[in-house]
DNA sequence: ACGAGGACTGGGCAACATGCTCAATCGTCC
DNA sequence: GGACGATTGAGCATGTTGCCCAGTCCTCGT
């Protein structure tokens, strides 16, 4: 299923607002039938278009309070290798492949600076890193949000 | 509240693997009563533990197969503004303010790369904004995950 | 204009979940 | 020992889920 209609985006919206809130709120709010949005929602995560709830988990509380973004520099041949070894870094929270420049934008978080410097020492260590760059988020300037996109014309 | 035990960790895991588990599915599967399980949520949805469900909305299926960075040279001083104006952007997903040479780390999705060329030209014409590097992202080789950091003694 | 297919609706029903309260139990800390 | 907080199991009224059904409404293609 691709492309979804004004009343799974408006779904989207209102779980958004209220990620917990039943299938009979959402009815309600919606003015749908309790079927209707009980066939939607079903559909909906049929489809694939819920991602991992841990996405809706804040590091923060659990005691990362510090968040960094390291621009990694591989050689070509061994990025499938070094993506290994720096998934096996648990403050790593994700790794992009990226076009350019930079082969590997990966995002940390830690709890302290020190904590930092030795994250990016491990993957400096690692076998066909060549370079790396680490940026310090200084904050989330536009917090994630789908909202603009779901509010358009599908 | 900072700082999470065991349980409320463990809570959390299950939450990830069953996001719209029932309270009292997770109190079966942690082996805890249904109360606690019930007092744990209460306190980790009040301390904030949770963000926006948005995170965990895929924009692929929403029509938007493509997910870029764009690094952003800005006047430091206007820097606010052009946070402001780039949030105007509907496929601006998110942005993080960094520290050393790029000041911002912009996230978008778009349709195809018409879509990625117009929207860095945006934000090019952005007043105190100097340069911008678009780096196209290849895939999410390291899917968003905490679970490594929450498996880790607190 | 007709019928078919799909989506939506309102009704009903049994099984289950929730939010709440209570009394009892268990550790830990002073 | 006594106090505190966290946990537990029980109970209860109310709301929710998942399912099924029949009826309606639209949009298609013919």
């Amino acid at each position: 299923m691709r492309g979804y209609d004004a009343v799974d985006r408006s779904l989207l919206t209102a779980l958004a607002a209220d990620p917990r809130a039943t299938v009979v709120a959402l009815a309600d709010r919606l003015e749908l039938s309790r079927n209707t949005v009980q066939a939607r929602m079903s559909r909906l995560e049929a489809s694939g278009a819920f991602l991992s709830f841990e996405r809706s988990i804040d590091p923060v509380p659990l005691g990362f309070p510090l968040e960094a973004f390291i621009s990694v520099h591989v050689q070509q041949k061994r990025l499938a290798d070094v993506v290994d070894e720096i998934a096996e870094i648990p403050e790593v929270i994700q790794a992009h492949g990226l076009s350019g420049s930079v082969d590997l934008l990966v995002r940390v978080v830690c709890r302290d600076a020190h904590d930092l410097f030795r994250i990016d020492r491990d993957i400096l260590a690692i076998d066909g890193v060549e370079r790396t760059e680490t940026s310090l988020a200084m904050g989330e300037l536009i917090p994630f949000r789908l909202r603009p996109l779901l509010d358009r014309r599908g």
